[in-house]
DNA sequence: CGGCTTGACATTGTCAACAATCATTTCAAC
DNA sequence: GTTGAAATGATTGTTGACAATGTCAAGCCG
């Protein structure tokens, strides 16, 4: 196990605090501070602000310090095509390589989707969606493009809720899923590269429509 | 301009060596030494490392040190797999955006591609490739889509050459260049996306067939 | 002869002190 | 009252020392 105060355990706690919300964007991250709070030394906070600004998590100036990135409205756009771009590859492959207890649980998760959708609870729906988007990204056994997508979406995490809130989304969403597992299902690659692909574009034009 | 043994410029200097071969695959990257090369100090040359870690050239263990990645075959296909998706929107999205200037730009392009095959040329050949990609990157404009490129195609460059030496290849690719490039000049988004994706699957393949 | 301990060496990990830089306040001059 | 310079404080950048760990070879025991 990574060792307590160890830098890679520093750089996950770190990651996890901005990601979960716990430092607002542009918030200012202190060293000593840091280095207080996650029981460490300056040096093992500084190779983790390192990391988590090349992963995009953290902006640094020069003799500035550095801050949580704002990730603006123009970047998320972006940020969800280059995901689009990427999870419409994945979804070709899952549907090529998943196997019968593959699609039983796809399907399991897309039904308890309606179920969030049909009781109103958003938040469970977000929260589905993430497993769901997980779940072809494990079956597609891709880890170069599973890397790139763990990045893309610790950097959008913030704008997960906002999108769906959008009055009728959360139904066209719930379709939209419900086409791609069929696809995967039916093992048809084009299938699910299309439906995928549309459905990053419906989400990023419900980005836009802010 | 960046200070002289500021971190960010180390960074970029040892990512530099990396990328140009200075370094062997599976090399050790010893703190002190790198920092009396680079005319810096540990503290420098440690983020540096971390940050290249992040960024997939260097592997990190701990109480072990850094080495230069070693990119498997596998792992070369698949970084190539995830470049042809982002560079197939790419594509698609410099389609919808070249302007005549850019057209001309990409034509003189795939002109001097001809000449280089035809005069068997092939070290020029792939530089051109290079160039012709980053124009069409950025034609494009997307920024974020830029980063993961630039990304991936430092950790395959020691195998830019390889599959280009392929009997026939250098031939068959600059078809597929000619057919990327006439679909942008028409503006034809999709002919765009359908090119440039059939473009990387056959450098996947290329890869894959030896 | 082979495996195991021991010790020396090389390297990484941690830490604290100091220097450099930036932001903020104070205060005098006009 | 406003402007600008200097002092102050907070924070980052740099450096060196020391501790911890891993590596390797030599020597010891079975």
């Amino acid at each position: 196990m990574a060792k307590k105060g160890g830098t890679q355990d520093v750089t996950t706690r770190l990651r996890e605090a901005i990601t979960s919300g716990r430092f607002q964007p542009n918030e200012r991250l202190i060293e000593t501070e840091l280095a207080g709070l996650l029981a460490t030394n300056r040096a093992n906070v500084r190779t983790a602000l390192a990391q988590l600004e090349q992963e995009g998590l953290v902006v640094h100036e020069a003799n500035r310090g550095a801050r949580v990135r704002l990730v603006s409205h123009e970047d998320a756009i972006e940020i969800t095509q280059a995901r689009g771009a990427l999870e419409t590859f994945v979804a070709g492959l899952a549907a090529a390589r998943a196997t019968p207890t593959d699609h039983a649980g796809l399907r399991d998760l897309v039904e308890k989707m309606r179920a969030a959708v049909e009781t109103g609870d958003l938040i469970a729906y977000s929260k589905i969606n993430g497993l769901l988007h997980a779940e072809i990204l494990r079956i597609a056994e891709h880890r170069t493009t599973a890397k790139l997508l763990a990045n893309l979406n610790s950097q959008v995490v913030r704008f997960q809720y906002r999108s769906i809130l959008l009055p009728g989304r959360s139904r066209r969403s719930l379709a939209e899923h419900e086409e791609i597992v069929a696809a995967i299902c039916a093992g048809d690659v084009e299938a699910a590269q299309r439906s995928m692909s549309a459905h990053l574009r419906a989400a990023a034009e419900a980005l836009r429509a802010r």
